[in-house]
DNA sequence: TTATTATTGAGATTCATTTTCAATTATAGC
DNA sequence: GCTATAATTGAAAATGAATCTCAATAATAA
């Protein structure tokens, strides 16, 4: 939309390029065009959701090929995932951001991104105290919102039923896989 | 194995028990059984080899119960989700145990525990800034173990070959879920 | 002991992700 | 520009973790 935007775009799909020639690869326009749209999106997002972005500007590729993009998109440092909810995974775009962790209300799934220099000390002392060598962390805090947290007070009757259990209470977990084999949120930015 | 695991086993079921009869369920003679594996379990697990473990001792419970469990031992703050991994969660128990956050080596997978003190203040001081309650987090340092570290120094060719890319580079994510639909690593403890 | 209804297991289902494979096309070399 | 090579694509099938269905079973309360 804006001049910031598609800049940042043509950026990334620079970087892509060099890493695509770095690797060996081909560069086709389908992936340029993910990455215009992905840089497009200024929330985290889900493979179906840029599926359908994509689709809306009439740019039809397949879900494969999206599933097959993003371990590129994230080699290339241009995205990362940042939580997997609802059964499914969700990205960023990094590239051209600085890093930051987030907040995230356990009531009503508000999302706020912040980003604090002591979170660094810790992770240096950890790292001499246990001879890693650290090169990223995940950090996030989990919690009630102002909103949410005025509602509970406010709410004297507690949920005591079994019926209001979810499933697959998961919280921002997934790992980097080490065998290639079958494997299998909100989303403000 | 020994007195220890048992008593903490016993203290689980113990705890549990109360959890069901405050939410108005039934305890069943599979529930206990798959604490009693659970807290037998020094390691991180997943459903799998859950049921594996159970299976070996001629204890058979279906899957379904084991899914149909995990949501009830969150709840009643016995086991949580680590980690998201290969496709699938994985969980620990941690009744009994103190908090701790994990050191990955995204090369071997090693993983170590830490407790770190300043964690909590820094989520103080984010919560107070971003008027969030706080209740917990989440705190993940990636990097190389020192063995991995080593091998990386000596080993002067680059891997510069996609086919050694792999999908799901996912790292430590999941989420509590708001709405009951459908919805969907290494375990060293 | 009985009535009620939560729980179980087996199997079907769902759905995110991966794989297969034939057709297409990006790149390197000429 | 033309060709050969092999990476990439899309469509559809396959995979697999997690959930759901439903009839049979069994835990609780009365
Ligand atoms: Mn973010
Ligand atoms: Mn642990
Ligand atoms: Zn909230
Ligand atoms: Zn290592």
């Amino acid at each position: 939309m804006n001049l910031n935007n598609n800049s940042t775009a043509m950026d990334a799909i620079q970087k892509f390029r060099e890493y695509i020639k770095e690797k060996g690869l081909r560069n086709t326009p389908e992936r340029e065009m993910i990455i215009e749209e992905i840089f497009a999106i200024h929330n985290h997002f889900d493979v179906d959701e840029l599926f359908l972005r994509l689709r809306n500007k009439k740019k039809r590729i397949s879900k494969a090929s999206l599933y097959r993009a993003i371990p590129l998109l994230i080699d290339s440092g241009l995205i990362k995932e940042v939580y997997f909810e609802n059964g499914h995974l969700h990205y960023e775009h990094i590239y051209g951001h600085k890093h930051h962790c987030h907040l995230r209300c356990v009531s009503c799934g508000r999302i706020v991104e912040f980003a604090d220099d002591e979170i660094v000390s810790i992770q240096n002392k950890i790292g001499k105290n246990y001879g890693f060598a650290i090169t990223s962390h995940r950090f996030e805090l989990l919690g009630y919102c102002s909103q949410c947290e005025q509602k509970q007070k406010t709410c004297t009757e507690r949920n005591t039923s079994i019926k209001t259990l979810k499933r697959h209470q998961a919280i921002d977990m997934s790992i980097q896989t080490k065998n290639p084999h079958n494997q299998r949120g909100d989303t403000r930015r």
